[in-house]
DNA sequence: CGTCCACAGGAATGACGGGCGG
DNA sequence: CCGCCCGTCATTCCTGTGGACG
């Protein structure tokens, strides 16, 4: 048994809490760095705070305002525009004394239905249990609650899309349609989505009540980027502590993808992370951004291989297997051979094939459906990752690892 | 022009483990 | 601690389908 000593993890410590304290440090305020962060001014969306505003005003005279649906890609804004017009009609509505209460949930992260309406709940103080009753009864003391009260409430969607995909439109066709029942209180809702598309999922009647307006958020161009990461770098970081060209960088990394802001402000963190822990002056150049950026890149790609049920990485290597472009049946046969080989229970093709559309998704592989006549209909598969990736974070798999 | 391949992918159902209220 | 419900993973059964082949 080895004894630490713990005079030299006191003087490694030292060292790390002194740096920490000094006054020389690169971010002076980690909160500017956070995507999440909501500035008090909000560069290149004027117009649409201004239509936001203008389409919840009625509000202010304690009306109902219209349904709302914001869309636009990741990063492009429309959260952060959300809460903060959302916060300051707020903040007007204390002055005036009236009764509005804001809620807001990301259908994503809240998970289930029932989840998104006890967020619903929280923002009027109605207690439910986190499980037991019916969803239909939750709604119905939410109603009631807001009747007999004669709350307003605005109640924010975000990531809308994924509430529709996963469990359909009946919760957005119950909220839309108990809007109607009760005359004093109301309820207008925020939706948020990711996904263009979003509106073919939803009943033609839900529709209409939902987009009564519509805003559609344009992506970040380069040089909004980086007018945005220059305010940002303002408030964070000491002065002249950040080269323009590390900034710009990020700007045009997080541009030619498809101007998501969060993903540049990310970036920027990291690459002012990586620079702080660096010996020296703490400068931040563009060769920190080169290391985030390749930091950021094998951080997901590991999380999403790291995480992968047993059977999914099986199905993975199958496909790696083959350095060309395959077919199901091809992956399924190879599929079988390996699970012999490790002594692991042979799922079905149906499943093998919804594994392989999990794949897809998470963008670890491509397929696309390809008839070929007489030889049947199939998917043409081929991985977009190298075995070698693959091969570095399994091999930590007890299960796997004999495979490689 | 119909057939039929080799699957895609939806729906219903079951096995299993975890969390919660009583 | 028990029963209950829920979510997840997987199976079974099923219907649908583009186009080369005969």
């Amino acid at each position: 048994m080895i004894k630490l000593s713990e005079n030299n993890y006191d003087e490694v410590l030292d060292l790390v809490f002194n740096k920490a304290l000094s006054d020389n440090n690169l971010i002076k305020e980690h909160m500017y760095l956070r995507s999440d962060y909501i500035p008090d001014n909000l560069p290149f969306r004027e117009s649409q705070i201004i239509s936001i505003g203008q389409s919840l005003s009625p509000i202010l005279r304690n009306t109902k305002c219209s349904n709302l649906l914001l869309y636009g890609k990741t990063g492009t804004g429309k959260t952060v525009v959300a809460k903060y017009v959302t916060n300051k009609l707020i903040q007007r509505t204390h002055e005036l004394n009236l009764k509005v209460r804001l809620a807001y949930t990301n259908t994503r992260i809240a998970g289930t239905s029932y989840r998104v309406l006890s967020n619903l709940a929280d923002s009027i103080n109605l207690e439910i249990p986190f499980t037991g009753i019916a969803v239909g009864e939750v709604l119905q003391r939410i109603i009631d609650r807001i009747s007999q009260n004669k709350y307003i409430i605005i109640f924010v969607l975000d990531e809308i899309d994924y509430l529709v995909k996963t469990y359909g439109d009946n919760l957005l066709y119950e909220l839309t349609r108990s809007s109607d029942k009760f005359s004093p209180g109301s309820l207008s809702i925020i939706g948020i989505s990711n996904d263009l598309q979003f509106k073919e999922y939803l009943d033609t009647r839900v529709l209409s009540s939902l987009s009564e307006e519509e805003l559609v958020f344009p992506p970040y161009t380069t040089e909004e980027l980086r007018a945005i990461l220059e305010q940002r770098s303002k408030l964070a970081f000491s002065k002249q502590t950040y080269s323009s060209g590390a900034i710009n960088l990020c700007a045009a990394l997080a541009g030619s993808e498809h101007g998501d802001a969060r993903r540049a402000i990310d970036l920027l963190r990291i690459s002012a992370e990586i620079a702080e822990r660096e010996e020296g002056d703490n400068q931040l150049e563009e060769k920190h951004v080169r290391i985030a950026l390749q930091k950021i890149d094998r951080d997901r790609t590991y999380d999403a291989l790291n995480s992968l049920p047993l059977q999914a990485k099986i199905v993975l290597l199958s496909v790696l297997y083959f350095d060309s472009t395959i077919s199901t049946g091809d992956v399924y046969n190879k599929y079988c051979d390996t699970c012999k080989k490790i002594g692991i229970e042979i799922l079905t093709h149906r499943r093998i094939s919804g594994l392989l559309s999990e794949l897809d998704l998470l963008g670890l592989i491509t397929g696309s459906v390809i008839s070929q006549g007489r030889y049947g209909r199939s998917k043409r598969i081929h991985a977009l990752i190298s075995f070698q990736t693959v091969k570095e974070v399994f091999v930590e798999d007890p299960v796997i690892s004999p495979l490689l």
